[in-house]
DNA sequence: TCCGGTATTATTGTATACAACAATACCGGA
DNA sequence: TCCGGTATTGTTGTATACAATAATACCGGA
């Protein structure tokens, strides 16, 4: 309908679903068929298609059937990314430390400053928005397309259970804390010490979501 | 044209695609453009630009102005891979001990057993293949699609390079009872020894690739 | 009532039509 | 000759049409 736009319909979409299913919108076993996605989005089914196909291609949706049913992720499979990404990360931000001119390593900064700022006035939407930011930055920064290619969509996998990490105040600014101390390595060129420094915090945000994993175990884990 | 079949013609176009441009028919910086594609596969546009996109959000083309552009891989890039499979490998093959079942185990060793047979017969396309499948299984016998989804674009991306693992008789034989190694720590239910075999293993491989590309720098690395 | 077969419907895969944008080529004027 | 503007062409994004399959619902017979 609407013509030339900066972004596809199809790219919206895709953005839209992926986070509506991450978030939790559409709950894991929900089915999704392309002629409602078109009914309710107001588009026709050519970029909703393309949208579904792109989902599907990330494991976020699978073809059952009759429609797509939304596959999202266990609790085990956040554990698997988290020790994936606690071996993974330490490389990119080593490889930013050597790559990343000072103006990135500037812009760095600021997205630090940013989310210790939002972390002590307990806007965690704004911390956990910045948090991700700063990782995606790393990915971006570390040299080679392939760090983004492996760790982004580990990382985004995870939206549901990363605001357990910073869910509270204590845990936003411990989280911000550790983003400085990786930023630091990172800043002082020292590939070592930006992987030891970044190693520490998945791990440290593992470990603040397996405290949150097993008290949700107490309560009921159900829908959200 | 043809109507029913098994597998739709977008996912033999993407598999096709993805294949030429990976072992090299379709160098970096090709242009592909929709059109052109239908034309050469005699399809419609719609299989041909679903196959485009899925390369695309794989990072294996991007769009550039006109067409799509090939982007493939370069050596850098590979060595980044080989680090990353050998920080993530092991734990797969730690994982795969702790859930295969013994029918699993023993398809894994029939593929070991193929890739020693080819491997001594010197036939390196085969021997390419099994160890394709060798690690691919791992990959799905790991318990979570996380491993499938993350390390199997990383081992599709080097496609090109893995020939360099294999090349030779002595190389092929060391790779198979490598997998040996690894496929006998599974079958032990050994998770630590399974890890470490096969992140030796990796290491390996990986020592193998340098070698190659050590050479291929005396001799001039460009079009092949 | 229950079972089997047929008809209808829902859904997807593919092809094509159309609109908009971008680049380029061509033409006229200075 | 060179520059600017317009027209044309090539390319993509989106919508729709059509074909084929699979599932389901319905109906008749035992």
């Amino acid at each position: 309908m609407i013509t030339h736009r900066p972004t596809s319909l199809a790219d919206q979409i895709f953005e839209r679903l992926e986070n509506d299913i991450l978030s939790g919108v559409y709950p894991r076993g929900s089915i999704l068929t392309e002629m409602a996605l078109c009914a309710s989005l107001g588009v026709s089914r050519t970029p909703v298609r393309e949208a579904l196909k792109r989902l599907a291609q990330e494991h976020i949706v699978e073809e059952g059937g009759k429609g797509m049913l939304v596959l999202s992720i266990t609790a085990g499979d956040a554990e698997i990314i988290y020790e994936m990404r606690e071996r993974l990360e330490g490389m990119a931000a080593a490889a930013t430390a050597g790559h990343a001119t000072e103006e990135e390593i500037a812009s760095l900064r600021e997205l630090v400053d940013l989310q210790d700022f939002y972390a002590k006035r307990g806007d965690s939407e704004k911390v956990k928005s910045l948090d991700s930011e700063f990782h995606k930055n790393i990915y971006r920064l570390a040299g080679s397309a392939v760090y983004y290619d492996t760790l982004m969509p580990l990382h985004t996998k995870i939206q549901k259970f990363r605001k357990a990490t910073v869910e509270s105040t204590g845990k936003a600014e411990q989280s911000a804390s550790e983003h400085r101390a990786v930023l630091d390595a990172i800043a002082s060129r020292d590939e070592a010490a930006a992987e030891k420094a970044m190693t520490a915090h998945i791990a440290s945000a593992r470990s603040r979501l397996l405290d949150y994993l097993r008290q949700q175990e107490d309560t009921e884990n159900g829908n959200d």
